[in-house]
DNA sequence: ATTAAACAGGACTAAAATAGTCCGCAATAG
DNA sequence: CTATTGCGGACTATTTTAGTCCTGTTTAAT
């Protein structure tokens, strides 16, 4: 399914309420209760996400978290990482000196290409994009994978 | 990490390697030995892969796997489908009628757009481009992420 | 017909990744 | 001081993924 995991998803979700007003201080348990997620493991998320510095953390009573940045200059490439680490569809292409079958392998050093393609994605859609106020389709937007398995594909660019 | 899952992977190389001669039949022994992965496991890969219709099976002696199109027509992300299911960053995208937190999410219709942008960039690289003789030059694949986006954005590099 | 070579479907087990919880420690405001 | 709030990390449980195996079906060649 090519998911990202649930962590990454709260993060979102999370991060996408708090950009509603940038220059607040959320405490954990605040933020735990507006998604709907336990404590524990909402803090788990936001420690994650100060260690990558999206979010600056105080410490102590009235203490809490806040954007680090506006939420334009976040992309959901760098909430990824901070949660799941390098982004990399294969182990070969985080450290390709380790793979077995690596003289067997004929397409490797195509793998960046692909790695690539998505970063590139990933790195274009903001947190500002995604706390805009429900932008299109907000209904229904299924993935006609059907399709793409059969249809003849469009030649890009 | 989005990884993808192993098997995907083992699809991409053995496709790969078959579509080095693209017209020919492999038998899913041939094809193991030189991925150099378990039989039975190779075999569940190219299951998969026939039932979406990316290879052709033949049954019985002389029988085995070909590809039933041409390299530049099978995309990346139709491989990742056949193995995976359908390509959805999160289980709402799927199906967002079940996610209980729908009415305290304010994320949720711009899921899509981030959707669209990694099925985009999966859709861009084909077979073709995998197979090619090491990093055909990588950039030579505009992704055209940026239309999708809600905003054009390049915040890194 | 018989036999051997192949794929098909699916059940099952094992291993690994993920999610989630908890605990004791550290910082800070009042 | 003490209540509040974050920090680091260990731990458990659950889910997903990987991998194997068994039984059946199709087909070519003899």
């Amino acid at each position: 399914m090519l998911r990202i995991s649930k962590l990454s998803d709260y993060a979102i979700i999370i991060l996408g309420h708090m950009a509603k007003a940038p220059g607040a201080t959320y405490a954990a348990t605040d933020l735990a209760e507006s998604a709907r997620v336990a404590n524990p493991t909402v803090s788990k998320v936001l420690k994650a996400l100060a260690r990558a510095h999206i979010l600056n953390s105080t410490r102590g009573a009235k203490g809490g978290y806040q954007l680090s940045r506006p939420p334009e200059q976040t992309t959901i490439a760098s909430i990824i990482a901070a949660l799941e680490g390098p982004i990399a569809l294969t182990e070969c292409s985080l450290d390709n000196t380790q793979c077995e079958q690596s003289h067997s392998c004929h397409v490797r050093g195509n793998w960046s290409v692909l790695n690539r393609a998505i970063q590139t994605a990933l790195e274009s859609v903001t947190l500002a994009d995604m706390a805009s106020p429900m932008s299109k389709a907000p209904d229904g937007f299924r993935i006609p994978v059907s399709s793409i398995a059969l249809q003849p594909r469009r030649i890009t660019e």
